[in-house]
DNA sequence: TAGATTGTTAATCGATTAACAATC
DNA sequence: TAGATTGTTAATCGATTAACAATC
């Protein structure tokens, strides 16, 4: 399909902004609005509005012109490009307290990430379920990621042993990995990675703050020469 | 002192690879590195050296003009301009899973941020401890947060009570958020918020996939006019 | 029609990269 | 000295915003 070709050549930053325009459209059909225009959807998100359809433009044909959008229209496209229009199979490695509270949560699954496998090593954790999936040995990851067609792993080991878990996931047949270990993964080409950074958001935070701080303190922007 | 008057007008972009540049520094100071070049630090972040000088730039006066950088003294300087040079206490508010796996996070604590309080509507998690801090009532809020001196506070409670959790942590005192709700939160000014998407980074990384699938389905970019 | 809206291109803005003088 | 390096400015590149014709 034509728009599935066209749509991967898209800037980073427009990638990033789809999901928060699935989200609220999202939220508006479940209160009933069916028409939004750019220019509210836009505002509710901070946004311009000449964004918005900037984004829209490369992917088009969404609305005509002098026509506001449909809600159930846009929801639908994006779902397609995104890719979230099946349901895209997803496994948890590592099943310590972070790896456990992702399996907790609910809205991965609403959002189209169903859990099909979690994984760890240690055998004390081994047959605990959560939300209905039993915790496996890690032997039998590449196994249940080709049984269940896994498309999604995130990595919730310890640095030291990401890179293994990401070349076995990778191994069979997982082309996206969440890591959320403070370590880099050498990955094929074919693979994308997205690398959850905690402490980095802390400290990018913290700056913040203390730029704030600074300003109250009633220190002048050009005060100091 | 001029510095932390001058480094805050500062891209948004640039604030993002701070505490990168930092984390991988602490890394080389821990093998006991002691020099290190723009070009070396950079190729190990996958940067251009001249951005990274670039980045340095904005704070000024790390090494001299055919001197390598030292890393203690970049360390000590990263550290001073995020703000980790002295602890910056921080709670969290929302013991559910999410929040016990943020309290369970020895990283926090390592890289500048320890925790100094844990609070629940729920009673029966009040008590529990975690990493030798006890759950505690939202009631205690205000009272801990001053006492603590909180600058930061980590929201996983449910997007319905975010708000208000917000609004009550301002009041307290503190002025960095750390937004693992699914809503926006409205703040003062002063006051500075990063909201963490999980979902929205798990579309993100389902929209490369999904043209990954599609290249090597052997799909040309320009087969669809 | 008049007012509002989209799709689309052009203008602006900001971030990245290259270049190079000054220095070691 | 020769080679390597930083600090700093200029050039390039890309993303955001504005503008507006076409349409309803």
């Amino acid at each position: 399909m034509e728009r599935s070709i066209r749509s991967c050549d898209v800037p980073e930053a427009t990638i990033q902004r789809l999901p928060l325009y699935l989200e609220k459209l999202k939220l508006l059909q479940a209160i009933g609005v069916e028409d939004v225009s750019s220019r509210q959807l836009a505002e509710s998100l901070d946004i311009k509005a000449s964004q918005l359809r900037h984004d829209f433009h490369y992917f088009g044909g969404f609305s005509r012109p002098g026509r506001p959008y449909r809600v159930a229209v846009l929801v639908t496209a994006l779902e397609q490009i995104i890719g979230v229009d099946h349901p895209v199979p997803t496994a948890i490695v590592g099943a310590g307290h972070l790896g456990q509270a992702l399996a907790n949560y609910a809205g991965l699954e609403l959002q189209g990430f169903p859990l099909r496998g979690i994984f760890d090593a240690n055998p004390k954790l081994q047959g605990l379920e959560i939300r209905g999936q039993a915790i496996r040995d890690l032997d039998e990851l590449e196994p249940v990621c080709r049984r269940e067609g896994i498309k999604i792993g995130v990595i919730t080991v310890p640095a030291s042993s990401a890179q293994d878990v990401a070349t076995r996931l990778v191994s069979a047949g997982v082309t996206g990995l969440m890591n959320f270990a403070p370590t880099e993964l050498k990955v094929p080409d074919h693979v994308s990675v997205r690398h959850e950074r905690l402490t980095v958001g802390f400290m990018a935070l913290s700056f913040k703050v203390k730029c704030g701080e600074a300003r109250l303190a009633g220190e002048e922007p050009d005060a100091a020469v």
